[in-house]
DNA sequence: TTATAAACAGACCGGTTGTCCTGTTTTGTC
DNA sequence: GACAAAACAGGACAACCGGTCTGTTTATAA
């Protein structure tokens, strides 16, 4: 009759399922629309559980930003761009990749990076910090690519910070537009902007040897 | 000894400073983290006052959005764009002059459009859509001053949708950044990024004859 | 086993939120 | 002035929020 549960402690999985549900509902509702109780419901986790796990609601949005958000950026972004033949080749494809993966999927729910700069940056020093590392990351990760890429004979006319900034610029806008017209049409707008300016050189998207080995250039 | 003051209705005053409060606190810490309590404080405007013009807070943000950000987006990028010699020198001197109004104020508050764009997109259609129509007025003022600097004779290699949809988008981007890092520094990297790619032309930032007379082209 | 701390359960609380409701005052109209 | 509608005042309220608290169970180490 008694259920007899035997009840096992599973602190990193448990730690693991509050941070995944707080990452989607931050994403789809953000931060201040996503009250604990509704995490705690959608997670299956008592108040006791989440509270011994992260103390405050800032400190579960402070690992999400950086323990979820940074490795997003860093595995949809940053790593792709580095594996590609060039920056520039890089931020094509991920701008393509992206793009397909929300028409395929139907809906967008943008930048998760974004989405939570423009709530929570201004609202708290401790969250715009780890928020604004995360761009800088992002950025210098581009533009030590383009360096790189210059070193091995690659196009020497742009200049690296200035295209890395502008490129995530025009992700982050362009997944902004994305979001609010719930069309990822305008980030190939964008990309097909970006490439029709084509610095001196001719070929548009014209095919071009792809180097085996992907190399990293960054620790 | 008895006050006896003596009321004074003024419905349009009282509806504007509502607006006006809460335009600056949804700029400052958004949809969600701005109480009504605290919009009627520092409005100076009593409960009954605010329902009688605003039923709901939702009514209210839409009144802001259709009333004061669309007209912030017209202010600031539409009707300078279109009184500009070009739609790409008018593009350059709304991302200078925006840089250097931020520098001057000293902290970044971000695109009033794109933070509610952000919090609300998702939250509500009727927000969504509201939303996106600004964005889609932003891109097709821009987008026809490119066709009509074309039939003036101006460059005619670009794609006017393609550059107006990064124009905007950079810009989005760029202030998010910036917002981020309270740093208005990386709009003006877009800026030199976008200039830098000038296609085929050279005159770089080069002066060009400056209209007189602005002309309009919509409605 | 026994002690010790970590992991978890679940109730509880003060404060706040947005909304509603009942009045009162002002304004416009006949 | 009479009357109706708009404009405004201000309290009340239920729902909910995030955080705390006490207590129990599980794992770890001596």
């Amino acid at each position: 009759m008694a259920p007899r549960k035997k009840r096992t402690n599973d602190p990193e999985g448990m730690r693991r399922r509050v941070l995944d549900v707080a990452e989607d509902s931050f994403q789809a509702r953000g931060y201040h629309a996503s009250s604990l109780s509704d995490l705690m419901a959608a997670a299956g986790v008592t108040g006791g559980a989440l509270h011994h796990h992260f103390p405050t609601k800032k400190a579960l949005a402070l690992a999400v930003i950086e323990e979820r958000v940074a490795t997003a950026v860093q595995e949809t972004w940053i790593d792709p761009v580095l594996a590609a033949s060039s920056a520039r080749e890089g931020v094509r494809a991920v701008f393509e990749a992206v793009a397909a993966e929300l028409e395929q999927q139907g809906y967008v729910r943008g930048c998760p990076l974004n989405n939570l700069a423009h709530e929570l940056s201004l609202a708290d020093d401790e969250f715009r910090l780890a928020l604004a590392r995360i761009f800088a990351g992002w950025r210098r990760a581009i533009a030590d690519k383009i360096r790189a890429d210059r070193l091995d004979g690659g196009e020497g006319r742009i200049d690296p910070d200035r295209f890395a900034a502008l490129a995530v610029a025009a992700y982050s806008g362009a997944m902004s537009m994305a979001k609010t017209s719930q069309d990822a049409g305008v980030l190939r707008e964008c990309l097909r902007a970006l490439e029709s300016f084509e610095p001196s050189q001719s070929g548009l998207t014209a095919k071009r040897r792809r180097r085996v080995l992907p190399r990293r250039m960054i620790g």
